[in-house]
RNA sequence: GGGCGGGUGGCGGAACUGGCAGACGCACAGGACUUAAAAUCCUGACUUGCGCAAGCGAGGUGAGGGUUCGAUUCCCUCCCCGCCCACCA
């Protein structure tokens, strides 16, 4: 395949196994050097499903070069790794292939950590766990105990997302487009009594902390949590019903365009929602079993609609009406009420007032049903009537009684206030996100530590009973029980041995929860962990978070904007007001890379268009997929992976190994350039004899040296432009190639500044050819990123561009002293112009009066 | 349907606040070395017109318009692609 490369084999083994021996990545508690900076650098946690492929590779090699780099420039890095243990797919092998989910996993475990191991990650090992391990997933259950005892962990029923592929629950979160975000089978509604966190009582601190994260983290991802999080402000208001009965006397709903009400000329509720069921009684009472059975019928048949099928674009709208009304409190008319599933039980309160003239889905729902419909909001370019279009701005408020002639953002604002007076309704804030679900119908996760007691009803086990270990075995059955009952569903809930136990309180015989945890919870907290790994304790020591959080950057996929991303800031908030951690937010700064493509789509195991690490380091070396993987694009961008783009990165690599060769030999002849000083400066060039002759080529080494120091540190510090930093070291390798000279002090500095510049992306590769030229001096390892004289990057002469009319013509070069001063580039630029272009009108000296000029760069002449 | 990104050679991508478009790499072509190939090294290359040639000119960053001495960069209209949310009242 390739003849004459560098034995990349036996570098990097022999590097992994000093650095490893060395303890090169140890990360020593800071009190060692009080002034050093700290510095956090983490990649989200991998799931352990097997061998690795260059996708999961580039977060490592990114996180890698950034931890490198900031030991570099001096910082006490932090750099660890574990597992996100828990999870379905372990589960799912156990079915498959009867074995235990422990057993699968740490086998993943293991593989994982070789192939990792083989990229030459600088991870600190000693701080590795996983979250299956009792010792962590412990902590799950405390944090879930402290969170019940403050009223954040609570039971209650509700249509939850059902996944009937994975039999589990949901979080909303972990629905896309309807489906399952694992399986992507379409989840079905299902009322259950479940576990959920009440992220929604922090709903407004995280979207008002999101203005912390500018700048910090994409703005895609604050964008995107933003939405999710949803808030619209709105009134709620009540109407009243044209009914005298003990069960039914009034609705509330929810409305974002209070303004629009007198425009109101029917309301629905959702199929879900809890009047449906009164109405049903009422009309049974009034011997209407008619209409009592067609509302049953169309409310449960909504129910059983996915959420896709409910919600699909072109859906006609569907609804019946209930025979009932209830009046506006606005002008007392009579609106009829609908039940329909276009209103969505979950938002708001579950029940809509009907403008439609003024809301899209209103009026088709009016139209198909001939309801009436009101115009409130003069359209101030009225196109049609408004029998025919809806006007969703803002505007005049017309048939709108005493607020006629009110814009119709003040109406909103004097109508709630009326409403307000007047007790029919309130100012009223909603948002989009939900409560968490936490509660998971499946074996392999966190049980939840309640104990349901006949007596005493809920109980949390006691903190010192922790944690609640699952059970190792069992007999897997493929089908899992009902859900029916507390803890029902879980495989759990067939291990007696598991749910019988004691109420903590009377000690009578009580059943323990059954369910686990969602594993995003062991995701909440981990990077918390890795600051005391081994604590028997408490999750953690207070302190040394205190001393390494909050993460100063971390690195993970996109996918996760709306559910790690958003789980975590919520634990966080929450450990922050049980005083555990003191800053407001966990991540200080976010990238989030792109995915790395094969034939154009995400490589997957399951599409089987992989590209495995193991094949990588075999046939090109580590240093070398590093390279191409940082290269080929910017961390953000996607990814298409390229065999000819990594021979390139191979060529490059081989290239600096020859060089180093010649480098080597060169050494041997001279013997003392060794001893010049490093960094070089403008005087190393008057010493050598050979530099003498030319000593524009050792200036202008010794100014790309300097430049590319500069440049890979702009690059690395600007959002992480790792491929132009590269670029940069191909230029100064190209120079070097080039130069006439080598062996001089000037490249022998070039050189070292090469290596050390290339070490944090290669880092065998480069160590090795340090150690061999350099044997005296420290291992690369520990070396500090080298500095840069602001003197030497700076050029002596400059080039002007003179343009006519905006076109380039020509250029000429002057000192860069003169290049700022017009009247020495106009006495330049003007022959040269004129020599340039022979029919100009020279002699009128005019001509050249009118002109534009940015020092140092152009003179722009005007005609 | 709403929101947010983005369209630059054959390809991945450069061009920090408007100031030399195409850095660097891949692929390609020619040459050197070699019996030959691989590897390596050198050279070339946006398109197009004139010229044997060095060279000289014109056009060019999805399309059209605008602002400007000057636009890949700013503004407007349109087309295309990607992502997120999606009957959220």
């Amino acid at each position: 395949m390739h003849s004459q490369t560098y034995d990349f084999k036996n570098i990097e083994k022999k590097w992994q196994k000093i650095w490893q021996e060395n303890e090169t990545f140890l990360t020593k508690e800071p009190s060692s050097n009080p002034l050093q900076k700290k510095f956090y650098c983490l990649v989200m946690f991998p799931y352990p499903s097997g061998k690795i492929h260059m996708g999961h590779a580039r977060n490592y090699c990114i996180g890698d070069v950034i931890a490198r780099y900031k030991k570099m420039k001096g910082f006490n890095v932090l750099h660890p790794l574990g597992w996100d243990a828990f999870g379905l797919p372990a589960e799912n092998a156990a079915i498959e292939h009867r074995i235990a989910p422990k057993e699968w996993t740490k086998n993943n475990i293991k593989d994982m950590k070789q192939d990792i191991q083989s990229l030459g990650i600088s991870y600190d090992w000693t701080r590795e766990f996983a979250t299956c391990d009792p010792e962590y997933y412990r902590w799950n259950q405390w944090f879930f105990i402290e969170m019940f005892k403050k009223g954040l962990a609570l039971r209650k029923k509700s249509f939850v997302n059902w996944c009937l592929k994975c039999q589990t629950v949901l979080a909303n979160e972990q629905v896309h487009e309807g489906a399952c975000w694992r399986c992507h089978t379409p989840v079905t509604p299902k009322e259950l009594e479940q576990w959920y966190l009440k992220i929604t009582d922090y709903a407004e601190k995280l979207l008002a902390d999101l203005k912390l994260l500018e700048g910090k983290w994409p703005d895609e991802v604050i964008l995107m949590q933003k939405n999710w999080i949803g808030k619209s402000v709105g009134a709620e208001v009540e109407f009243k019903i044209d009914l005298d009965h003990q069960f039914l006397s009034s609705i509330k709903i929810f409305t974002t365009r209070p303004d629009t009400l007198y425009g109101s000329t029917f309301l629905v509720l959702s199929p879900e929602h809890k009047l449906v069921e009164n109405f049903q009684k009422i009309l049974k009472e009034k011997g209407d079993e008619k209409t009592s059975q067609a509302l049953k019928a169309y409310c449960e048949q909504a129910k059983m609609r996915s959420k896709i099928e409910r919600s699909a674009q072109n859906r006609e709208k569907t609804g019946i009406p209930t025979g009932f009304f209830a009046i506006n409190p606005v002008n007392e008319s009579k609106l009829p009420i609908w039940i329909a599933d276009y209103v969505l039980a979950d938002y708001g309160t579950g029940a809509i007032m009907s403008v439609p003239a003024h809301d899209q889905r209103d009026f088709e729902f009016a139209k198909k049903f001939g309801l009436k419909i009101v115009e409130v909001i003069k359209n101030p370019e009225p196109k049609q009537n408004s029998l025919q279009a809806v006007y969703e701005g803002d505007g005049e408020m017309i048939h709108s009684g005493i607020f006629n002639g009110m814009n119709s953002s003040e109406g909103r604002e004097k109508i709630t206030e009326w409403l307000e007076k007047k007790n029919f309704g309130k100012k009223t804030v909603t948002y989009r996100l939900k409560d968490w679900t936490i509660s998971r119908q499946r074996y392999w996760g966190t049980p939840i530590p309640m104990i349901l007691c006949p007596d005493c009803g809920i109980v949390p086990v006691e903190k010192k009973d922790l944690p609640v270990t699952l059970p190792e075995q069992f007999q897997w059955k493929d089908k899992t029980t009902p859900v029916t009952e507390f803890g029902g569903g879980s495989p759990l809930a067939q291990v007696e041995s598991f749910f019988k136990t004691q109420c903590p309180k009377c000690k009578k015989e009580a059943k323990r929860e059954t369910d686990t945890m969602d594993t995003f919870i062991d995701s909440s907290w981990y990077y918390l962990r890795y600051c005391d790994p081994q604590n028997e304790k408490s999750a953690f020591d207070k302190n040394k978070v205190k001393v390494w959080a909050p993460i100063d950057q971390y690195i993970g996929g996109i996918e996760h904007a709306c559910m790690h991303l958003v789980y975590s800031r919520f634990f966080y908030k929450v450990l922050k007001d049980l005083g555990l951690v003191e800053t407001e937010e966990p991540f200080e700064k976010l990238l989030t890379q792109g995915m790395v493509t094969l034939g154009g789509s995400a490589m997957s195991k399951s599409k089987g268009n992989i590209v495995a690490v193991e094949e990588m380091v075999q046939a090109f070396g580590a240093d070398t997929a590093r390279l191409f993987i940082l290269f080929a694009s910017p961390p953000k961008n996607q990814l298409e992976w390229s065999e000819e783009g990594v021979q390139g990165a191979f060529r490059f690599l081989n290239r600096i190994w020859r060089l180093a060769e010649k480098i080597s030999g060169e050494i041997k002849n001279k013997g003392s350039a060794l001893k010049k000083e490093f960094p070089p400066t403008s005087q190393a060039k008057i010493e050598g004899e050979k530099t003498a002759h030319i000593p524009d080529q050792t200036s202008q080494l010794e100014k790309k040296t300097h430049q590319t120091i500069k440049k890979v540190e702009e690059d690395i510090e600007r959002d992480f432009q790792f491929n132009t930093a590269i670029a940069a070291l191909m230029e100064l390798l190209n120079s070097l190639s080039s130069y006439p000279n080598l062996g001089d002090p000037s490249s022998i500095a070039a050189f070292k500044t090469l290596l050390l510049l290339l070490f944090p992306f290669s880092p065998h590769l480069s160590s090795e050819i340090w150690e061999n030229l350099f044997p005296n001096e420290k291992a690369l390892s520990l070396q500090l990123y080298p500095k840069y004289s602001d003197a030497l990057v700076e050029d002596k002469n400059t080039e002007i561009v003179i343009q006519l009319n905006g076109k380039i013509r020509t250029k000429i070069t002057l000192p860069t002293e003169d290049g700022l001063k017009v009247e020495k580039v106009l006495a330049l630029a003007i022959p040269a112009l004129e020599n340039k272009i022979q029919n100009l009108p020279r002699m009128e000296s005019a001509f050249f009066k009118n002109y534009k000029f940015v020092p140092g760069k152009i003179i722009n002449f005007v005609t």
